[in-house]
DNA sequence: CGAGCGCTTGATTGAGTTCAAAAATCGTGG
DNA sequence: CCACGATTTTTGAACTCAATCAAGCGCTCG
């Protein structure tokens, strides 16, 4: 499971081998099965989950006990809490495994060491956290203006390959909306003999 | 108005007078008037706006005309489209002055130098970006499950002091909900006496 | 002082939720 | 490999929250 996660962080930092060597020799990597949970609201995040196999998800749990999904994270993404782990606060959030899962665990010694010796990795952290506010601003806005429809279709042309992994009603948690309407928009959508795939 | 940006970015930077003065020599700063736009949708967003007196706001306009606030500025606060600038694409963003307001240009130079010559300014920067993923990251939170009356509640609570400044119908925009439900929200809020103020 | 903008209120409509139950799919053990 | 229970998806009907449409009020600022 390292070799992907070598792979994925060399592509990302130029480092060399032995640079790399020298800093993931402390580096967990572990399978989990579906449903495993990662980590659990109110507990601090102590690590980003490097996805070399499987599928994970991040959510919030609400009052009245419903889920609302944060992210997903498939093969060669790192999916974590941020805020949890930088601010040390207790997360919002759950992580667990949609499937069957091949993670690689970086944790903060991973991180310093990697910043200490490498400008490319402090810059493509820097280009990472960027990304991120990207996306969750278009996200925002998405949530602010578009029915259930158009959200829907954004989801699939940005994620066309995990649409068909991910279950339907998490994909409608994702979305805002229930598993019901999204049966229908999907209906709806055929019915106009759209072919998402 | 360079005195308050200064007081500002000494109290998260630590850098001496003479270190600041030294960058800051080309720093411009400007008065404009309500309703000013200062970004424009599409175009390349080149400066962060420091607020030091007045209030500002970032919104896109959707396929329908219609605006969607996505942040709202007042003194002390810095706003801009950090993925525009830092990935250099058009702005999805606009930006303008909803009360006559004074403003502070800071350029890319003027980051440059910053971080340069200050490890604090570095750490300061990084710690804005997470709060920046923190913030966006409940909002999304927030638009996925409450209702109207929650998010104004949050609203409210999170910004008590923005509360009388901005018009209602902004606050509806930001909220994702129309301006008659805001009103509706707010009677209902009243009857129930709550007393926000 | 009046024109325009923002806020309120009312009536109506509609997109999406909720509740319920059937149909389809999945996965697991025999 | 099949069968059976569980989970997921679909479908239907009633309902609800918020949007839309429309009109009136009040304020301000030009």
């Amino acid at each position: 499971m390292l070799d992907s996660f070598k792979i994925y962080f060399q592509s990302k930092t130029n480092l060399t081998d032995d640079q790399f060597l020298s800093i993931t020799d402390t580096l967990q990597s572990k399978k989990v099965e579906k449903g495993t949970i990662l980590l659990h609201q109110g507990d601090i995040c102590h690590h980003s989950f490097f996805v070399s196999k499987g599928l994970l998800r991040s959510y919030t749990i609400d009052e009245t006990g419903k889920e609302h999904i944060i992210q997903f994270a498939a093969e060669n993404w790192i999916i974590s809490d941020r805020s949890s782990s930088y601010f040390h606060e207790p997360s919002e959030l759950f992580i667990d495994a949609i499937e069957d899962t091949e993670i690689v665990f970086i944790d903060k010694n991973f991180i310093n060491a990697a910043a200490e010796i490498s400008v490319s990795f402090r810059e493509q952290d820097n280009t990472a956290l960027h990304n991120h506010i990207r996306q969750l601003q278009k996200r925002v806005n998405l949530l602010l203006g578009a029915t259930a429809e158009q959200r829907y279709l954004d989801f699939i042309t940005i994620y066309p390959s995990l649409t068909l992994r991910i279950p339907q009603w998490m994909i409608a948690s994702y979305l805002g909306i229930t598993p019901e309407t999204l049966s229908r928009v999907r209906k709806e959508l055929a019915k106009r003999n759209f072919k998402p795939y």
